[in-house]
RNA sequence: GGGUGAGUAGCUCAGCAGGUAGAGCAACGCACUUUUAAUGCGUAGGUCUUGGGUUCGAAUCCCAACUCACCCA
């Protein structure tokens, strides 16, 4: 055990002997405030022989040729090449030596392009802002590891620039959703993350307990519930952009928590709320993205206007082969599809064979409209269809991305949806679950609105070309590692 | 929950008719003032995920566990 110990520290003992060298000249091998840098990308734009330029980064190729060292830096958002001549760093020369791949550096000098024409800085001044006591990854290859890859995302970061830039895009693109959506009006607001029911959405929640209280709460699966008390409150446009929990399981398309932006407006409606989805959603295709046609995984999704709209029933027929109102050919499918549906309500048996034969099928944006009643508590009835509900989901590459309602504002009708349970589903599962206070909400009043839910990830990922739900959340939720024998 | 694949040096990967482990990068030493995954020479580095089993002998075969990836429910 001593062995493996001492063997795997080695590079981590030469690293600590390096920066004790460091010390003893006097020279804090973690830095301190310095005259901020330019990024990388800004001082290669504006390239200008012989100006002078100061930059950050982290040490990620180091080409030492004796007196003349040329070190590539990485930074936030990409590398530029240092060069350090003995000539013009004597005075640091012995502390530049001691810098290893992974250090962190600033750097300032002129200007200038080398022989084969790479731009360069050529440092009169050097510092070393943190001394890497673990090694960097393999130079060419990055970390590859996928374990270790979500695990150390602090590594995977700058090892990997891709990981980087996607990340940078994510985050422009939930910055262009919230000008997008300020710019017609939209407020944005918090509302409760600890709920003490968990509505608004059919999922299993987490359980959490407040002390002080000695009460249960649940980490909310939905804002919607909160949100609509704000259009009672007179808010007529809201939206949040924040984390649900669901306790389910894990894939390429699902993390316990994750992002969901809603909105709601007053006086809209499910129509109003498809045309907002595809002006925002196309909106950031052309801001962000290289074309109106994207690679995903296996498939090219085409983002161009209009997206189809088509009715649950026919989708069904369509996909499945069976009317939505023959119920027994349906079960018939259901059967055939290997469902187990004999103590299941008609309409979670028509959704569970929806869910198997259709989704997958809708490559191409298309929002699926009119959804059963009975599986829509939170929904306006249909006026030319009591038995269909104002509402839709978004479907892309075979991903629901978004579902909207028109909401439902009358209390009586909301009361009694809240009470009709269905068959086949879990009591956590429902949708409907009595939350007395938000039907006082509604007696007070709700405006008639659009409500819209978009799920974020899922939303990078497509427009990413990330597959894995898991390479657009920064810290994926991962089982911790199993405890290995030896401790420190 | 089920199936398939993977786990070997710090990293990326070879090695599998069973005979006690190999490369590149990284590291260490030497040389080098225009390199681009720098180069040349030299050195060192591993309870082959873990635990059982078969065998004279296991990284390799068998069983179980753990973790990850993909597919399915």
């Amino acid at each position: 055990m001593e062995l493996t110990e001492a063997a795997g520290s080695k590079f981590e003992q030469m690293r600590r002997e390096k920066r004790q060298k460091i010390v003893q000249m006097g020279i804090d091998p973690y830095g301190q405030r310095m005259p901020e840098p330019e990024p990388s990308q800004a001082i290669k734009a504006g390239y200008e022989e012989g100006r002078k330029a100061r930059c950050s980064g982290r040490i990620v190729l180091l080409r030492d040729i004796g007196k003349l060292i040329f070190l590539t830096v990485r930074d936030s958002n990409g590398s530029i090449q240092l060069g350090f001549s003995k000539q013009l760093l004597a005075d640091k020369w012995e502390m530049i030596k001691l810098l290893d791949l992974g250090d962190i550096i600033w750097a300032e000098g002129q200007l200038g392009k080398t022989k084969t024409g790479e731009i360069t800085i050529w440092a009169e001044k050097v510092e070393i802002l943190s001394k890497a006591l673990l090694p960097p990854p393999e130079k060419f290859h990055g970390l590859s590891d996928q374990d270790l890859r979500y695990r150390q995302r602090y590594v995977d970061l700058w090892a990997n620039p891709e990981v980087m830039e996607r990340f940078r895009q994510r985050s422009a693109m939930v910055a262009s959703i919230r000008a997008f959506l300020q710019g017609r009006g939209f407020v944005e607001v918090e509302t409760p993350m600890m709920q003490a029911i968990a509505g608004g959405a059919a999922a299993r929640p987490f359980v959490t307990h407040h002390n002080a209280l000695d009460i249960d709460l649940y980490m909310r699966i939905a804002p919607e519930l909160f949100l609509k008390r704000l259009l009672v409150g007179g808010m007529e446009k809201v939206f949040e952009i924040n984390r649900n929990f669901r306790n389910e399981g894990l894939s390429t398309r699902h993390n316990p928590e994750f992002t969901m932006m809603e909105l709601y407006q007053a006086c809209g409606n499910y129509e109003a709320m498809m045309d907002l989805t595809e002006e925002m959603v196309t909106h950031l295709v052309e801001k962000h993205c290289s074309g109106w046609e994207l690679p995903f995984g296996e498939v090219t999704v085409n983002y161009a206007r209009p997206w189809r709209r088509a009715t649950y029933a026919e989708l069904l027929r369509e996909c499945a082969g069976c009317a939505i109102d023959d119920i027994a050919a349906v079960r018939q499918k259901a059967r055939s599809l290997g469902l187990h549906e004999a103590d299941k309500d008609d309409a979670v048996v028509i959704n569970d064979v929806f869910e198997m034969t259709v989704e997958q099928t809708l490559v191409h944006p298309t929002f699926v409209i009119d959804y059963p009643a009975a599986i829509c508590p939170l929904t306006k009835q249909s006026k030319k269809d009591p038995r269909y509900a104002e509402r839709f989901e978004l479907f892309i590459a075979g991903m629901e991305l978004a579902n909207a309602y028109t909401e439902l504002n009358d209390p009586d009708v909301q009361e009694a949806n809240f009470r009709q349970q269905l068959r086949g589903l879990s009591e956590e599962e429902s949708m409907a679950k009595m939350d007395d206070d938000f039907i006082t909400a509604l007696k007070y009043g709700m405006p008639p609105a659009g409500g819209l839910g978009v799920g974020i990830d899922r939303l990078t990922m497509l427009l990413t070309g990330a597959t894995s739900i898991r390479d657009v959340i920064l810290f994926p939720l991962l089982k911790p590692e199993a405890k290995e024998p030896k401790n420190e």
